[in-house]
DNA sequence: TCGGGTGATCGCACTTCGTTATCGGTCTGT
DNA sequence: ACAGACCGATAACGAAGTGCGATCACCCGA
């Protein structure tokens, strides 16, 4: 059996044909006719000796070889552009490019700090910031769309393929408007609360259910929102209180602040996340920069 | 900043370029002219935006940024490479080949077992194994040259890109003429030894310093050899006994055997390591057929 | 049976990638 | 100092790879 003559072009064309759930979609989505993308994908299963998807009349399925190919050709993928992208030189001239998503939670002093720190060691290397949740994070960690994650240290997010690093703990406190001037535990039994939704909180949200149990809380949800602007918009219209990490209070809105709870105090850890698989000079720098500082390992 | 226009190929012709030490070596290594390697090199180059070889008039410099992109592409075209050769059906139709390199230390009937276990369940899958040291076996668990190790278990090698999980441990016996018939503590005092040279044994060569200093020993060393059917025949020539791990007893030429020592039983742990960057379906599968087998993780 | 959908095939143009021949450069030994 | 051996870069050109639009064969629901 020669060499191969499979290239990135066929990972690429193959695994859209996947994800776009037909030959011509993926075309579309490559910008290219769709009889490129069929001979291409023709010639990778010829040189793989398999088929990788079985054409009935409408519409494929993907056999299970194929299925395990196109899950390794992911990772591959990710990696080649994870190297060409680090090493580019972008329009300021200096080398680099990383993609991180952090959850809402991860607001914090912190993590621009650990940018800056990044920026003095790498200068001009661009950061790519984009919010998500952590299951989504997770998920695209894995395949290679995001280099680096911060999110919620929880046991309930782990996954064989990525290593976690906890970064730094604080603890959770009540957000609420600016006229508000002290909060107790038993003022939370009463008070109503926003907060979000469990799809997209899901492990906060189990943090926090977690956290009521001990001093025998029940809040009563008065209602739930997506994203964090959206919370926030309702507690400074009055309609109820939220919980949110101490870290954060920065990023709060100027009609809100955060406070600790007298006798309630749990605690939050967030942590950096990276895929097993994602390795480049440039990222290493990136974590480092990131542990040193705050002294862990 | 548009799509990169790089591709495997520019990724292998860079490489080859730094590691046969030049443009016309590179070209012979990959049986191509020295002008097509001269123009991938270029078209790198440019795309990334900066030169990663200093052309000076007799040889060349890597630059700092070449440096680092060479060590990342490394890593990008192995797993590349991994994946391809993971999927390719083989002459029995099965799919499937992974490289194993392993120390002569771990030849044992452990590994047989392991391989059947894996054969079963994929059938067909090609298994290349190569003898290695334990140091040329981690430098090529990175560059991905081979997928798994076998190797001997210590302190002493370590490699945060490599992971390693004992699979067995065994204690060292003396390897000696099927003449003789039994051995003693006070016999290897005066015996005389052959062992691997330090350079291609440094690790098992480690553990027996270690070993030799509770009871005293101060072993004779009249002859050392790089390669283990060296020693043995050197022992099956009378020239001196050596040491060797009870556990590879089946491997033992005719005219020798291996006995423990009373009152001496020094502890040999081997290890399967792989890179933490080395991750396709089929190398997880390897892994699992072998860490079930013998209860570990 | 007829449109509207799928992917496969064909023929042609452009780009990529390889070749050979040759150039200008630096070292080295006379 | 100069010839010769070595190096990498360049030029010109052929072969292969890769794109395109047009078209075909097929399945399906109206």
């Amino acid at each position: 059996m020669g060499p191969t003559r499979i290239g990135i072009r066929h990972l690429r064309y193959t695994i859209a044909v996947a994800d776009a759930g037909g030959f011509r979609a993926a075309a579309e989505a490559l910008n290219i006719a769709q009889p490129a993308v069929s001979k291409t994908v023709q010639d990778t299963e010829k040189d793989l000796g398999f088929t990788i998807f079985q054409r009935g009349g409408s519409g494929f399925e993907i056999t299970e070889p194929g299925r395990v190919f196109l899950d390794d050709a992911r990772l591959t993928l990710a990696a080649f552009e994870r190297t060409i992208r680090a090493s580019r030189q972008n329009e300021l001239g200096a080398r680099g490019h990383i993609i991180v998503g952090y959850s809402a939670l991860a607001t914090s002093s912190h993590i621009s700090a650990g940018l800056d720190r990044l920026n003095r060691l790498h200068p001009g290397c661009q950061v790519e910031m984009h919010v998500m949740s952590t299951d989504t994070m997770m998920k695209n960690l894995k395949t290679g769309e995001i280099d680096i994650g911060f999110l919620l240290f929880h046991e309930s997010v782990q996954d064989p393929q990525v290593t976690q690093r906890p970064i730094w703990s604080t603890q959770i406190g009540v957000v609420v408007p600016r006229s508000i001037d002290d909060v107790s535990l038993d003022m939370l039994r009463d008070a109503d609360f926003v907060i979000g939704v469990r799809e997209n909180w899901r492990s906060f949200r189990a943090l926090l259910d977690a956290a009521f149990v001990e001093p025998g809380l029940r809040p009563s949800i008065v209602d739930e929102a997506w994203d964090v602007q959206v919370i926030f918009q309702r507690v400074a219209e009055g309609r109820g209180l939220t919980f949110y990490p101490i870290s954060a209070a920065d990023s709060l809105p100027a009609a809100l602040k955060i406070m600790a709870v007298p006798g309630w105090a749990p605690q939050l850890t967030i942590a950096m996340a990276w895929s097993n698989v994602a390795d480049t000079k440039l990222l290493r720098a990136f974590r480092d920069s990131f542990c040193d500082n705050f002294a862990c390992k």
